[in-house]
DNA sequence: GTGGTTATGATACTCAGTCTCATCTGTGGT
DNA sequence: ACCACAGATGAGACTGAGTATCATAACCAC
């Protein structure tokens, strides 16, 4: 995956300097959603020595290009899930932070429902689920 | 609405303080969402020497009682709609902020069908519509 | 290789939101 | 009407996320 992203970075006419090449294989080895801060301190505990600055310059560049999304947590925060750069919405364990993507599984109607009720013009919307997944269900049971 | 507020403050046991009555007449008077930022903002041009502690404070409690809903805009910035206590979700105008409540539109549909597909048992979902109110469009037609 | 454009890290900064704490005030009981 | 005190307040310190600046470093097309 994160070869894709390089790629991808490449295409868009950035350079694959030594940073960015360390952080996207960063955010490769964590599976589901990280924030800013969580893949910071990845790269400090690596001694890295990456700065604040250039993560956030990273992850903005990847959410232009669609290969990263940020998320808005139920708590607040703000993190950011690695993704395909296709249209679909994320659906994220509370437990673990797995997510998967969803495809569209008919929002368009529901969209176009409020929109018809509302008069309004709907130019983009946000859909986030947010659960516990398959995995987390069964670890429960067997704890109890 | 503001007295509504009020009421369902007072039901919920906490006390009917100056400030409090000052705060949410300064979110009657707005119309759409808002910061706590601009809220406070509206606190200070009009000298009323509320610390902005009070205002978050404020903020959170109305927010507990579901009188007011905690909003991400697209910018990532966080905001706040005043709203009825009961589920649904919002359709703001990006232009000039109102914003209208929808009800559920058969969104359930599209929870249910993303968890069947992920095996996910899903707890809670956020739905968010952007795009420009009617009145807005109008404006813009008007302009060109 | 080399040149020059682009990226980088350090650091300072801003801004939202939280915490603390001494002081004040609403409210229920009298 | 008064009082006592729990609960609320404002000031200001603090934290943590994210941004801006800028001199230095590193890509990469040639």
């Amino acid at each position: 995956m994160t070869t894709e992203m390089l790629t991808a970075l490449d295409q868009a006419g950035v350079r694959l300097t030594g940073p960015r090449r360390q952080l996207t294989e960063l955010i490769g080895k964590r599976q589901g959603h990280f924030t800013a801060a969580e893949l910071l301190d990845d790269a400090e505990r690596r001694r890295l020595g990456i700065g604040r600055a250039t993560v956030f310059r990273l992850l903005e560049l990847l959410a232009e290009q669609g290969l990263v999304e940020r998320l808005d947590l139920p708590d607040g925060r703000h993190a950011y899930i690695p993704c395909e750069p296709t249209h679909h919405h994320h659906l994220v364990c509370l437990e673990c932070g797995t997510s998967t993507d969803v495809g569209d599984c008919g929002i368009d109607a529901v969209t176009a429902e409020a929109a018809r009720r509302s008069g309004f013009h709907i130019q983009q919307h946000r859909l986030e689920l947010f659960g516990r997944c398959p995995a987390c269900q069964s670890k429960k049971r067997v704890k109890r």
